[in-house]
DNA sequence: AACTCGTGGGC
DNA sequence: TGCCCAAGAGT
């Protein structure tokens, strides 16, 4: 049994049960796929449908986004949480307005090298926009992978270069196919080789899958939290900046106030919103980045 | 390498 | 309820 059986059990299924994603539909731009790879960094499926399309309905092409302010971005971005991707999009398409004559590039270096793109966003639009045979691995593909070849109940913490080479081997040669086995993985890693409760018994892949051979060993004990969400630096961010979204123009300091009483944290939360560049000072008022008609 | 960075829904 | 997690990137 060769490895790019996987990939054809996977595309079978693929088929037949893939999701109707708008993004996916045949004739779709390299740009709108770009903007739906961003938000659907760490923002499930749900919450991105309705922002892509309000998104792309207002910028339908890059040079559309850059001629429009920062502030403007990070609004259109609503509570899809991580604002810092609205600020990248934005720079994301200045720099494809100044580089490449406002066109996303096919070329993976290029990809890399626009702000906001990372290892999976760069090969996705290149094997999804474009065609190109490249692994596009996703928090899915590395759990799938880890699970059916490896035998092991999950990925490790962090994307390596081996789990490139890992995916990459399991790819057919034909790149467009070698595409649409990676949108199988994802969908598989997200639809049936879940993190919780695999349903193997609906898995194409469950009789090669060296964890289900394995009688699905559990994973090894304790990993280490990370802190909670209630109380951190990262919910008052959350909380100043959905005042100054919903706001045009300069918002008074006190206004911020109102939305965290702890002084101190409340400071270092704004300082590290200006320091991200979301937000900027004018004066003693706040307001999100470019958002202050200088006339 | 480990840590930061939002938000909302499911269980 | 509290906890987990969802197509990562940048430092």
């Amino acid at each position: 049994m060769s490895k790019t059986q996987l990939a054809a059990a996977a595309i079978r299924w693929y088929d037949e049960n893939a999701r109707d994603l708008p993004w996916r539909e045949p004739g779709v731009g390299a740009w709108p796929i770009l903007v739906s790879e961003v938000m659907l960094q760490q923002t499930p499926v749900v919450r991105v449908l309705p922002a892509w399309r309000a998104w792309l309905t207002r910028w339908p092409v890059p040079a559309a986004l850059a001629a429009d302010t920062p502030a403007e971005a990070i609004r259109m971005w609503g509570r899809l949480g991580y604002p810092r991707r609205a600020l990248r999009l934005h720079e994301c398409a200045s720099a494809l307005v100044e580089r490449h004559d406002g066109a996303v590039p096919a070329d993976l270096e290029q990809l890399l090298a626009l702000p906001g793109v990372g290892s999976y966003t760069a090969r996705a639009v290149a094997a999804f926009a474009y065609g190109q045979r490249y692994p596009v691995v996703d928090t899915n593909v590395r759990r799938l992978v880890a699970r059916a070849v490896a035998g092991e109940p999950d990925a490790g913490p962090a994307t390596r270069p081996a789990d490139l080479v890992a995916t990459e081997a399991l790819l057919p040669a034909h790149p467009g196919t070698a595409a649409r086995a990676s949108a199988a993985f994802m969908e598989l890693g997200a639809l049936i080789c879940t993190a919780r409760s695999p349903r193997c018994v609906d898995c194409p892949l469950a009789t090669r899958c060296a964890w289900r051979a394995s009688g699905r060993t559990a994973p090894p004990g304790p990993t280490r939290r990370p802190q909670r969400y209630a109380g951190t630096d990262r919910q008052v961010r959350g909380k100043l900046l959905a005042v100054l979204r919903e706001t045009t123009g300069p918002v008074p300091r006190d206004r911020l106030d109102l939305v965290w009483a702890d002084d101190l944290q409340r400071s270092r939360a704004l300082a590290g919103l200006i320091e991200d560049g979301l937000v900027e000072m004018v004066g003693d008022t706040c307001v999100l980045a470019g958002d202050h008609a200088v006339d």
